[in-house]
DNA sequence: GAGTATGTTATATG
DNA sequence: GCATATAACATACT
């Protein structure tokens, strides 16, 4: 069997550093041997002749992450990689596949692959990890953002809270679940708009989003192991409160199925 | 078959 | 520019 990632859930930002910290842990150091692009579709902005020539005969150096962008160093560029809905990856035996092997990056012994069924991941170069950030228009990363910077970046906005949060030019690395659980521990209602928000309530929200990322990271995002008191423990229509037992609803916000507890996130008279 | 899915991008409308 | 809504992408699962 392959040695995975053990995550199953969509990636957002918890899981893309579990994925970088595996490329850290065991990939720094080997040779890329051989690069075989097995979905074209997917490449994002190079060729595969293009990331042939720039990554082979080259060594992994190291290993970033920016919001759901993990960048693999090797030689003078990096490696790009979005791991879009359904992506993972594996450190795999020359002779093994996984199921939906979408790129597949050949070492000394063994090979990186991007396992992902849903093809909306995507992989590509990018020279210098600032021309992702700006090419994407990125903004500063949800797990390190520092809460007055968080506030500049909202300030501003009209717009309900939540699509704001998941917005990856305000910040980068948010997802639909990371989301619905900050607004629950923050008892903000995620249609809440941003306008009506206090410094002080933005600045606490930029605290709590990266206390829920850090979190999740703590616990390999294994949301069953989560402190008690976590919405992710149980995120889904009907569930009790964690808080207060009051059943979970679901409503849908910015076109995203969203799940509050209608008795501790109530509406604000000012929508 | 219908409906859902945790991401991103394009397009349209006001 | 901003806010909102919708579709599209491709596949798997209930």
């Amino acid at each position: 069997m392959y040695d995975a990632v053990d995550y199953v859930r969509m990636p957002e930002l918890p899981e893309v550093e579990m994925a970088r910290r595996f490329v850290e842990e065991r990939l720094i150091g080997r040779r890329v041997a051989s690069l075989d692009v097995k979905d074209g579709k997917m490449l994002a902005n190079a060729s595969e002749r293009s990331m042939k020539n720039v990554f082979i005969g080259n060594t992994v150096d190291d290993a970033y992450r920016h919001g759901k962008n993990l960048l693999v160093k090797i030689g003078d560029h990096h490696l790009h990689i979005h791991l879009g809905m359904s992506g993972s990856l594996h450190l795999v035996n020359d002779r093994e596949n996984t199921s939906h092997e979408r790129f597949r990056l050949g070492l000394d012994e063994g090979a990186l692959v991007l396992d992902d069924p849903r093809r909306f991941g995507r992989f590509g170069i990018y020279h210098r990890i600032e021309d992702l950030i700006m090419e994407k228009e990125l903004g500063p990363d949800a797990l390190t953002v520092p809460e007055k910077v968080f506030v500049s970046r909202l300030e501003g906005r009209r717009g309900s809270i939540k699509p704001l949060l998941l917005d990856q030019s305000i910040i980068a690395g948010v997802g639909n679940l990371y989301a619905d659980e900050a607004l629950f521990q923050e008892r903000l209602h995620p249609a809440t708009r941003a306008d009506s928000l206090s410094i002080t309530e933005m600045a606490r929200l930029g605290k709590r989003i990266r206390k829920v990322l850090d979190a999740s990271i703590t616990v390999r995002t294994e949301l069953s192991r989560l402190p008690e008191g976590f919405l992710l423990r149980d995120r889904r229509e009907g569930a009790p409160c964690p808080r207060c037992a009051t059943a979970l609803m679901a409503i849908r916000i910015g076109g995203r199925t969203t799940i509050l507890c209608p008795a501790c996130q109530s509406q604000r008279a000012k929508q």
